[in-house]
DNA sequence: CTTGACCTTCCCCTGCACTGGAAGGTCCAA
DNA sequence: TTGGACCTTCCAGTGCAGGGGAAGGTCAAG
């Protein structure tokens, strides 16, 4: 199949079909008479895979690390029961930083709302931050 | 005062007072008769600031926003209170994504580990992806 | 035979907030 | 006078995941 017919059955863009190839997540593919690239139907669950641990939020660059075990020929599980572990630490830290600042932000956006009446004072630039 | 002496004061770097004059986040400085640039004592109060508003997680655009409309004799409270309740839903926003990512990843991670002992089928590239 | 849809490679651009380094000027102390 | 610490401008790069568009080749339909 060639490089339109996968991304539209797959949902992306030729430019990111391309991309992941040169980037070491897609094997290059055979090539038509013509140079155009001719990919296997198996191709399909590979980007599946790849658009499965993009949404649990692993970058490329550890997805990279996955296909490149599982195409060595072993078995990536413990590999991917470390990242998925350290994607967690991170999502834990993550929301608990990000509701420290929805804590603080909300204080100021209070303040600011209902100090609101007494105006700002020139010489400085705002005293609400 | 010289660039290098409000860095210190600040806690930043000469490189990042050039881009922030670059940017529009500092007025251009008087210049010494060589060139150097020699900053009033009361830019570190509008250096303060900005890093504040850092810390509220304003974006630097954001920030020039405010102190334009300062700097044009205007006190910017409504703005920057509107600028507050921007980022206050968005910070809810990104929590409530993180958090759903994060059930998602913790039941895969969960998989991953409890199913371990069954190993991976070689033709596929994860089972627990 | 030509049009239009598809494909190729190539290089640059995006947003964000800077950082690094080169090449050169200035100032102060030893 | 020389060394080192500071300053200047300008250009380029960082990380992430591609997107935009040029210049040119290919293929099937009308």
């Amino acid at each position: 199949m060639r490089i339109g017919e996968l991304a539209e059955a797959t949902g992306t863009t030729t430019k990111a079909l391309r991309f992941y190839e040169e980037a070491g997540l897609l094997p290059s593919p055979d090539r038509t008479g013509a140079g155009y690239r001719d990919y296997p139907p198996e191709i399909i669950s590979r980007l599946a895979f790849i658009r499965r641990s993009q949404s649990a939020g692993l970058t490329l660059a550890q997805i990279r690390e996955i296909l490149q075990i599982r195409d060595g020929g072993q078995a990536p599980c413990e590999h991917v029961q470390e990242l998925l572990s350290d994607r967690l630490s991170d999502l834990d830290r993550q929301i608990a930083e990000l509701q420290e600042l929805r804590g603080t932000v909300a204080q100021l956006q209070a303040d600011a709302t209902t100090v609101e009446p007494a105006r700002c004072d020139p010489a400085t630039v705002c005293r609400y931050l």
